[in-house]
DNA sequence: TATGAATGAGCCTTCATTCAT
DNA sequence: CATGAATGAAGGCTCATTCAT
């Protein structure tokens, strides 16, 4: 990020500006991927000159960590007062997928740019943060699935795995998510749960 | 694909090294991103010369698309033979699932370039085989599914949620799946499976 | 064509590097040829850099377009000032003929270009204009043909004869003609509407 | 040339394959212009295999030169006939536009290389002996127009110009004659040599 | 502060030619 | 004789970034 002016005047219109950059490049990263995105589309996405972005910007990688910085952060932080919240494991759980799903659907550009770029930074230094707020987040799902088969509500066959499937069903959702669809966020989050927790065969009553 | 030689005998060794190009090519787009791999990167990959690769390849693009085209068109060659045959929608559903992750298992590489590049190639007339193949991949899926409903096996509260969950978990697999670790693709397929009928949850017996 | 800057003072500069490129390119392309011009044969000819060259043009093609739209256009206009003002088919004749060879003489890069890569832009759309004038002027000449017969004063034995007859003469004389040489533009012009008009018989007076 | 093989037999096929060869050329040359012209496209207007045709040929470049020797020596040669025989210089003239025209119309493939890549060629030594063949043929022409104007049969007021006007007509015939037009060779070199002689201008009997 | 011209390394690809088989 | 795999230099072009104005 390069150095905002100090001035707090000039500060906020800065901050201003800089957050549309991001909104814009999270836009069109999503759109046609990092690697396709040139510097050309975000300067016709966010109407600034070429000199201009790059008082707003380091350079286009950068602004890729931003985008994704935006998007973790916020999420970790939610889910972190709610698990440090009462309620059972079953109740943390649905809570913390209606988080993590309104996130997604939210921010269903920065999602997929996330889902897409892992591989383009993964050995970039700044690339650290976002990664350990990925495992962050992971360890957080799993301490909920272990609370509840310590308090006897869960029991898995595999702990671990319906991790994973959790993981995967989320992360996937942004692929095909469509915010005018059948379902909203809260609804797909629950149908998550009770997939997770009760499966789809049928019972006799 | 370039035209291959006619002779047998020179055919045969051309579509042999030709296969080995595209399986660097899935090596190297898996490990670096289709984007971020050079031509340069591919000959270090397969040992051929720049214009030497440019014997068994059209061009990265087309490379591309073969290491997709492996990867889809054999698994749902594979499927359909399943729920051609006999057995209960549960049976189908497991058997489909443990190829599908077979698959997944065996071609790592491809698929990790799959769910990567998707946005590369959406709008390449060559990527509507590839569309068509998943697209008919999940149809097959979402068939077993109701007709387990039909039969009075499964009764997911969405049947459409229920197959967007199993589609996620399953392509997820390729991020975290290591050949060497705790579970091979057949306890995935069979803990899937598992987990997507009966859930978590404890119950008393 | 690159969009040029939209302030004026920046476009003035623009357009004057721009014109020079097309100039210099004119150039080269006569001497070389165009295939066998390089981007670094330009690049040597206009002093810019390899980057910068492309701030004033689309490829290498749109160059060589540029080139010869550069070319006949102008030409054209002029023509068809001529035909439209008064003179007798023979004034116009000569008056055409005249503006035709002075142009030669003054862009014979360009006209050597011209006769020369007509074959490399045949099929291609943007060459569509400079087919459409060079069939403009063609029939503009052939209309004088045609009046000079109407009137009474032309009688060729097969005036579209006649005509490819005079093309030839004039389009050719790029290839040969020389700035300090014995002839200027115009004598050569006079010269051929003598020959065209009444051969190189002895007469008995 | 490659050394062709000394046993007669098969001396005789591979002159035959060669002038198979160099036709092709000339026809592909022509359609798509030398430097667009491929080996690949060689082989493929051949029926040769790559390194078959390197039997036949030196390189693409002497190829070229092939085609364009082939095309003017054997003019050359009749042209000499013609006015080493008896005649009047307009009978000469006329006999000598008729066998160029007939060899324009001929050869129109190999003439409109000839017109096109004479710069790609300028500086190869090769080419000195089809450019002193083309100054030769320029140099007959010219001879028969000075005999003529020593014998007191033609009267132009520049006889340089004259043939310039002579060649251009002729050379440009070969970019717009159609085998199946309406004029024949023979036609149009006797329309050429009207026209050069008498003109169009419309003259009371 | 903002502009856009300029940079130049690097990209993918083509192609005439050679040569082991 | 004939094959086609292999070569590698050179081609045109893109693009993130810098910097004088």
């Amino acid at each position: 990020m390069p150095t905002p002016p100090t001035r707090p005047a000039l500060r906020a219109r800065w901050d201003a500006r800089r957050a549309e950059v991001v909104a814009a490049a999270a836009r069109v990263f999503a759109q046609r991927g990092y690697h396709a995105t040139s510097i050309e589309d975000l300067i016709a996405a966010t109407g600034l000159t070429r000199g201009g972005l790059y008082h707003y910007i380091d350079g286009k990688q950068e602004l890729l960590i931003a985008v994704l910085d935006e998007l973790i952060d916020p999420l970790l932080a939610r889910c972190r007062e709610i698990v440090a919240g009462p309620g059972t494991a079953e109740e943390h759980l649905r809570a913390v997928t209606r988080a993590w799903l309104a996130h997604v659907a939210a921010h269903r550009d920065h999602m997929v740019v996330f889902n897409q770029e892992r591989r383009t930074l993964e050995r970039d230094p700044a690339w650290a943060h976002i990664r350990a707020a990925r495992r962050d987040f992971e360890a957080l799902l799993g301490g909920i699935l272990r609370r509840g088969i310590d308090e006897g509500a869960f029991a898995p066959a595999d702990p671990q795995l319906a991790l994973k499937a959790l993981l995967g069903m989320g992360n996937h959702t942004a692929q095909w998510f469509a915010p005018d669809g059948r379902l909203d966020a809260e609804q797909i989050a629950d149908g998550y749960c009770a997939l997770l927790l009760d499966g789809i065969r049928a019972r006799a009553r």
